[in-house]
RNA sequence: GGCCCGUUGGAGAAAUGGUUAACUCAUUGCCCUCUCAAGGCAACAUUCACGGGUUCGAACCCCGUACGGGCUACCA
């Protein structure tokens, strides 16, 4: 029997499927020309990151627009690393964005298994032939005799690494590897790799176009010692039998793109197209640097969202980031579904964008504002539920009543924008409720202290008998002014400047003292809607409750 | 250190050889206005990291330098 052939057998006894059988039992995939098969491959080590989301946004929108594939693959090699149960966490927040895949690894799909643990088998397969054709052999070195080897190329400044005359297990006699294996020496398996440091190879990126690489001449290790394979050796096998035609991943990893070329080239299959996006970087001190899950918070999208910063916010920002002309599109589109956008490859940002949240923030605040009164507030329940069951209480005692407090100035074409994030909501609406106010009514007021006691008495009393507030709303402020000057105050602003002696103050000063007695602040969305949808009873019993205050 | 990628205002960026360097966010000012939130109108890069070169002409092409990022594992 051929040497390889019998430490093939030695290493894989139980291996009797070839290349073939995977052929046939991983078939290409029946799609329309052009159609793109894309992946998020994501490792179980927690939340779904911020760079992951862009990520699978891109991947999930080229595999769609183009009526392809996009599936999520579990890759969870790395056994020291694992986080058990934070990979279907990923799929559920993801899910939380619309992102579905068409395979994953909870559902599964004809091209799985979906997760990298439970592929052994096909590694094995895929590894055995490389052993029985020389592209692959074990190698018995130890951490140390490498680290050794190391320091010895650091000292001759020569390329650190497996490769060449440095590759000692390359050469190993058959026997000496049978015996070694029988022996139950631990081993790796590596690739025997056939380039060269000194050649060069042109690399195309589907974003940032062609340009020139060192060949790979490492011999890398493909399956570690626990039987695992590496990424590497995972992306050419799982990426080749699930039929993905682009890969779609962080710019991390363009540097080893020639080892996954090469590996695609020795083993005659078809390279993927590759596109390397750009990482989403973060501000530390005065550097920036890529967001990292371990030391950022913020890292976790699931952060933004229990802040309540709606999805349609961030899924419009990171296209914004993907995309260079999705802000021109979006402003010649303002109302159209967002994914009637087409991404392109050549419209991606070399470089990572700094994340940034005030922009997340005005963007949030023009999609919340475009939503109807049902749908905000449908939309505040569910996350309220979930993070703030106090202001989830309120609303589900009387959706109707916190529909009609969304409702002031929504609508039409120049609507508020007061909410850039759910947990906004409650702090601007609270005094309508008649416990919040109470509450509020509790602590000393905002009054303008330039106006005595008896002024402010006189104005809420003038106004508590008849708030007025079936007429319109134009014709609400007429009376309001008419009630104003009947008061001491200037019904204009520009009148009331030019002579001040004459007046208390103009309609601006008389309306707050309205407000402050009806909502205990300064500020409230449009008084007029406000008075309308407390309604009459409670306006007066405010006003007259705080008629008592200031007389007590 | 080596290898790759990148560098246009505070942030995201457009413009890839030819007048005043789009636009969005932020900031500032003014206007509107009963408050707030909006909205309207302005301002904000004497210049495209820096230094050379090519050219009648450069943010765009070439060379060098600086700076930033990524990679350099039996991690992904």
């Amino acid at each position: 029997m051929d040497p390889k052939q019998k430490i093939a057998n030695a290493i894989f006894p139980s291996v009797t499927q070839s290349l073939d059988d995977l052929e046939h039992r991983y078939p290409p995939r029946n799609l329309p020309k052009g159609a793109m098969v894309t992946r998020f491959a994501p490792s179980p080590t927690g939340f779904l990151h911020m760079g992951s989301l862009f990520a699978s946004l891109c991947s999930w929108r080229y595999a769609k627009q183009t009526d392809g594939v996009f599936f999520c693959r579990l890759e969870d090699t790395d056994t020291k690393r694992e986080i058990a149960g934070t990979g279907d966490q990923v799929l559920r927040e993801l899910k939380n964005f619309g992102i579905i895949p068409d395979e994953n690894f909870i559902d599964g799909g004809a091209y799985g298994p979906y997760v990298q643990s439970e592929r052994k088998p096909i590694y094995d397969i895929v590894i055995k032939s490389m052993i029985e054709n020389g592209a692959a052999y074990p190698c018995f070195c130890t951490h140390e005799e490498l680290d050794e080897m190391r320091q010895r190329q650091e000292a001759l400044k020569v390329n650190p690494g497996y490769w060449g005359e440095y590759a000692t297990c390359r050469n190993l006699s058959p026997d000496m590897v049978l015996h070694r294996i029988e022996n139950g020496d631990p081993y790796v398996i590596r690739f025997r790799s056939p380039g060269q440091s000194h050649n060069k190879i042109m690399i195309t990126d589907l974003i940032r176009g062609s340009f020139e690489m060192t060949e790979n001449d490492q011999d890398i290790v493909i399956m570690k010692s626990d039987g695992l394979p590496t990424y590497h050796f995972a992306h050419l096998v799982d990426d080749h039998f699930m039929r993905t035609t682009h890969v779609t991943r962080g710019e991390e990893w363009m540097p080893s793109l020639p080892i996954h070329l090469q590996l695609f080239d020795v083993m005659g299959w078809k390279r993927p197209e590759y596109a390397h996006l750009p990482v989403i970087m973060k501000m530390d001190g005065d550097t920036r640097r890529k967001l990292s899950k371990r030391k950022d918070p913020e890292a976790a999208v699931s952060y933004f969202l229990e802040a309540g910063y709606p999805v349609e916010g961030f899924l419009e920002y990171l296209m914004t980031i993907a995309n260079t002309n999705f802000e021109g599109w979006r402003l010649q589109n303002p109302t159209a579904d967002i994914f009637e956008f087409r991404l392109s490859f050549d419209k991606m940002t070399l470089d990572g964008a700094l994340f940034d949240l005030e922009k997340v923030k005005s963007i949030s605040k023009d999609r919340l504002a475009l939503l109807s009164a049902e749908e905000i507030s449908g939309r505040a329940l569910t996350w309220a539920k979930a993070y703030q069951p106090e202001f989830a209480a309120l609303i589900e005692a009387d959706p109707k009543k916190f529909s009609a407090f969304m409702s002031i100035e929504r609508g039409g074409e120049k609507p508020r924008k007061d909410y850039a994030k759910f947990s906004d909501i409650f702090p601007i609406i609270d005094f309508m409720y008649p416990e919040y106010y109470d509450r509020y009514m509790c602590d000393p007021l905002p009054w303008n202290e330039t106006l005595s006691k008896e002024i402010l008495i006189g104005t809420l009393a003038s106004y508590v008998t008849d708030p007025f507030l079936d007429l319109s709303e134009s014709e609400w402020f007429e009376r309001l002014k008419a009630l104003a000057a009947s008061q001491g105050f200037s019904p204009s602003v520009k009148e009331y400047k030019k002579n001040k002696e004459a007046f208390h103050g103009h309609i601006g000063d008389f309306a707050e003292i309205i407000r402050i007695a009806v909502s205990g602040r300064k500020n409230t969305p449009n008084f007029y809607y406000v008075l309308r949808i407390l309604g009459v009873t409670e306006v007066r019993r405010r006003i007259q409750k705080t008629i008592a205050l200031l007389q007590g």
